[in-house]
DNA sequence: GCTACACCCCGTAGTGGCTACGGACTCAAG
DNA sequence: CTTGAGTCCGTAGCCACTACGGGGTGTAGC
């Protein structure tokens, strides 16, 4: 059985190291074996199982949902429509953040475009703020 | 000269009253006059600069970048093209952000459609994460 | 054996942008 | 005079990390 040690798991899954004992402090990956040492020895399972994470977590879940994720990825349970429900839940969740951010992107960018076109006295995107009256009646 | 208290500032610019005094805490807002009692008095412009700052703070500006917007926001400066190139690269981040939730999106849908789909044993969305193999070597 | 250097250990504190808590006051209405 | 709402302040908590500091360990070259 090949161990690796910490550097080599963070290495290999691409989380950062101070990461992996943080996720191991909040119970996210199980406490692995330590070595004579007290240098903790992973094997190819925990690899597996912090990619899971990682790949999770790249797609926005939170640590709560990942651990649910998690309880359900165990073998033989018939999880795939919890698994379902959540990723669903989740997928309303992206989209609605994108559906903002297009909203914002949309305002921002008219704004834009009129600080290009206009000459006028005010900037565009200030007045967008409702900048035009900042600072001018200063604080006593 | 009318002074409102905290509370009426917090409700009429739709601001946390915490988040009031926590952005007085980290100056972005000026330390109002204080009454007899104590109590802190604002006034029609210091409304304004709140808007404002809750504005940016909705399209997503940081507290940096509104600090900065504030400065150029001060009358007299020919800040209009700072203020355009601040904007441009907040709505490159915005940009991306769009298109990377997009992605997630995408490859969500994916998996919850091939979940609709297949019978199979393992859940798409799992085997999309690569939970294929969790579990299946447990720690000793 | 010695030195240099990378790696690992641990606990703790800092990040951003708030939000909540607790105990003390002030104020207006009934 | 009591009640309830509003305000004061400092501090701690939230999430998901990330960084820091001071130590121990492993390995390679000389």
């Amino acid at each position: 059985m090949v161990a690796i040690t910490i550097g080599k798991l963070a290495s290999e899954t691409g989380v950062h190291l101070e990461t992996v004992r943080y996720y191991e402090r909040i119970g996210l990956i199980p406490a692995p074996r330590r070595a004579r040492n007290g240098y903790r020895h992973y094997r190819a399972e925990d690899v597996r199982r912090l990619s899971f994470v990682r790949r999770a977590r790249d797609l926005g879940f939170d640590i709560e949902e990942i651990r649910t994720l998690l309880a359900l990825a165990e073998p033989g349970l018939p999880s795939c429509d919890e698994v379902r429900t959540l990723a669903i839940a989740h997928l309303g969740d992206i989209q609605s953040k994108i559906s903002d951010l297009q909203r914002l992107a949309s305002l921002l960018t008219t704004s834009i475009e009129q600080c290009r076109e206009s000459e006028a006295l005010t900037c565009p995107v200030l007045d967008m703020l409702g900048a035009s009256a900042i600072g001018s009646t200063p604080n006593p």
